[in-house]
RNA sequence: UGCGGGGUAGAGCAGAGGCAGCUCGUCGGGCUCAUAACCCGGAGGUCACAGGUUCGAAUCCUGUCCCCGCUACCA
């Protein structure tokens, strides 16, 4: 809207671990809202950068390498690849969705970690840890299995006893602890690890954060962090004994590599680094990162909250200094955080080992990608837990897109066939009735704008669809198809009308239905593309190639306003938006999900 | 155990002291341009439960129950 107060947006999603595929949950909670919000900000004009990538490193990779029984390396590269053809395929806009397993988030990773050394946020400790002689190598307490200290029970395992529900400090306080992986008995072990100095970190400058200006953020996200911060942090170990992952930077810690939960979200000042250096400009990150007007947003689930509001800040505030001449300079903190409560499905909790979820690859082989934005988007888990549902989905797609927004382009696109052969009447002077349905449309773009803006995406939805029905209302007080014989004029006034009111609002519904919005654009005739392009690159570094998704949004064409259709304007052979879907199909999915019906 | 979020018509949600609202479904009517789509009207709720404050409570207070996440070696 105001190209001269244009801001810088960094769109942060979290990085799905490259351990299996994704499903409506994963893109319900971060991806999608992510991607709605970043192309809500390009249509108004705002310089977007929206990066996210695989997380290759941790353990949860490597078991699953070992249950395909293929390398670590190329489990990764398996499950990266397919999530940059979902994310081409559903429309998931990234500038950059690259992987941890750069050369560039190595380097940036322990540019970070030298930083914080540096400013004495780090410190060396040893510890004594479960260790498996059968295996050599030192075991998270999630693979540990033992007897229960407690009651007995001899399943209990590292974390927690599901016996009894007494949670341990350490897996050492179990009986007979054996691996998992091969029922071999455990030792423990002294090892060393750096460990980050968070109760420094806030007394310094986190605690003083996290309470100042943090009004708009959800409720459910300040509180928590708020308590999490307030109620005393500890030191936590970011490196561990493991051979996949980024080396630690300092003699003598050979075996071990940085912590995953530590590195991974280091990726999202990597990966805008990364988008920088592809873009010819180095320095390009520096607007997002270094510059105190740009705003960051981190688009996540709940059980990632604590990573992003006190582990993340954390980092950042800790590595004052990096990369700039200013020791002081803190790198741009988040500026909101919204994260999503979870996606259920019919009831039950999403499940990957029950093949419980929909696999979004799997479902885009049959349905629209628009659909299935849809659906996600009126049920995104913004306040609370939500459900996906298959009779809902089609029920929303049938209802809402089919038989609200989708029929009424069709309709009036059809009359504009048939009564002016596809070309765009003249209005002649509009009625008071004419300028308040366009003045509605207009008004929708503050409104819309407010709740796109507000990530209220449920909001924003519902307020399109009203819009929407409100210029069917008009249709059916105008009623074209009863004019048309004995005043031409009128029936050209209010399809005119509609027309316009229709050019405004697939621009409103872009950010959520941007392939179907694009499809309107051209039933408008309008030249070029709403928005940009998203191309998968391969990029090669000094010793290893990648693939990512990137943006071309070069030849975006979009714009948050309503473009006026020219009188006169010879409009192309309508074509219907969605498809609709037979009540058939749900029983179908059920099916395919193993529920008999 | 502790911390945080949530429990409002059949479904999904909004409302945060003043007649309980929205979308979908459902029932009845209208229209026929449109993918049997569109428009109008009706029915449907002890606002989780129990106390309390108030002239008045979904809304504020107290207690209880239920669901979800976190509880720090799964991001």
């Amino acid at each position: 809207m105001n190209k001269a107060q244009s801001e810088h947006i960094l769109v942060c999603i979290a990085w799905p671990y490259a351990n299996s595929d994704i499903h409506q949950g994963n893109v319900t909670g971060s991806h999608l809202p992510g991607d709605i919000y970043a192309r809500f900000q390009r249509l108004r004009g705002n310089h977007v950068v929206m990066v996210s990538g695989s997380d290759s490193h941790g353990t949860p990779v490597t078991v699953k390498a070992e249950e395909l029984g293929r390398s670590t390396l190329e489990t990764y590269e398996h499950y990266h690849a397919r999530f940059l053809d979902l994310f081409r395929r559903l429309g998931i806009s990234y500038d950059l969705f690259t992987s941890t397993h750069t050369e560039n988030h190595f380097r940036v990773s322990q540019d970070m970690f030298l930083q914080l050394q540096k400013n004495g946020y780090l410190y060396r400790k040893v510890t004594p840890q479960m260790y498996s002689p059968e295996a050599g190598q030192f075991l998270p307490d999630r693979y540990v299995e033992g007897t229960c200290p407690n009651c007995g029970y001899t399943g209990a395992r590292g974390d927690q006893c599901d016996n009894c529900n007494t949670l341990f400090e350490s897996a050492a306080e179990l009986i007979n602890p054996r691996s998992k992986r091969d029922n071999t008995s455990l030792v423990l072990r002294d090892t060393e690890h750096f460990f980050l100095d968070l109760p420094a970190i806030a007394a310094d400058s986190l605690a003083e954060w996290i309470h100042d200006d943090k009004e708009h953020w959800r409720p459910q996200v300040i509180n928590f962090a708020r308590g999490f911060i307030d109620g005393g942090l500890i030191g936590r170990a970011v490196t561990r004994d493991m051979d996949w992952g980024i080396p630690v930077p300092v003699e003598g810690f050979d075996n071990k590599v940085l912590y995953v939960w530590y590195e991974a979200v280091i990726g999202y000042l990597s990966a805008t680094v990364e988008w920088a250096s592809n873009e010819g400009d180095e320095d390009a990150w520096r607007d997002w990162w270094q510059n105190p007007d740009a705003r960051t947003l981190y688009f996540i689930g709940k059980d990632n909250i604590p990573f992003h509001t006190v582990f993340w800040p954390a980092q950042l505030l800790g590595a004052r200094g990096l990369y700039s001449d200013n020791p002081h300079a803190t790198l741009n903190l988040p500026t909101d955080v919204p994260a999503n409560e979870f996606m259920n499905m019919e009831g039950r909790k999403i499940s990957g080992s029950r093949n419980w979820g929909v696999w979004m690859l799997d479902a885009l082989d049959r349905y629209d990608p628009d659909p299935l934005r849809y659906y996600l988007t009126t049920n995104m888990p913004e306040a609370r837990d939500s459900d996906w549902s298959w009779s809902g989905f089609i029920e929303r797609n049938n209802n809402e897109l089919v038989a609200n927004w989708g029929n009424l382009v069709n309709r009036v696109l059809s009359m504009i066939g048939r009564y002016f052969g596809g070309i765009v009447p003249e209005p002649g002077a509009l009625t008071a009735a004419d300028e308040a349905l366009l003045a509605a449309i207009d008004d929708g773009f503050d409104d819309v704008a407010t709740f796109y803006d507000g990530c209220k995406f449920r909001a924003a939805v519902q307020e399109v669809l009203r819009l929407s029905t409100l210029v069917n209302q008009y249709l059916e007080e105008t009623s074209p198809w009863a004019t048309a014989k004995k005043d031409p004029a009128a029936t050209g006034r209010a399809l005119y009308v509609a027309l316009q009111a229709i050019s405004g609002l697939h621009v409103l519904w872009a950010p959520v239905l941007p392939f179907t919005s694009q499809t309107v654009r051209e039933l408008l005739g309008e030249d070029g593309p709403l928005f940009g392009e998203s191309v998968v690159r391969k990029f090669h570094e000094a010793a290893r190639g990648h693939l990512a998704l990137t943006y071309d949004g070069a030849g975006a064409a979009g714009r948050w306003e309503r473009n006026i259709v020219p009188a006169g304007r010879h409009l192309p052979a309508p074509r219907p938006l969605f498809t609709k879907l037979e009540a058939a199909v749900a029983a179908e999915e059920m099916a395919r999900l193993g529920v008999g019906q």
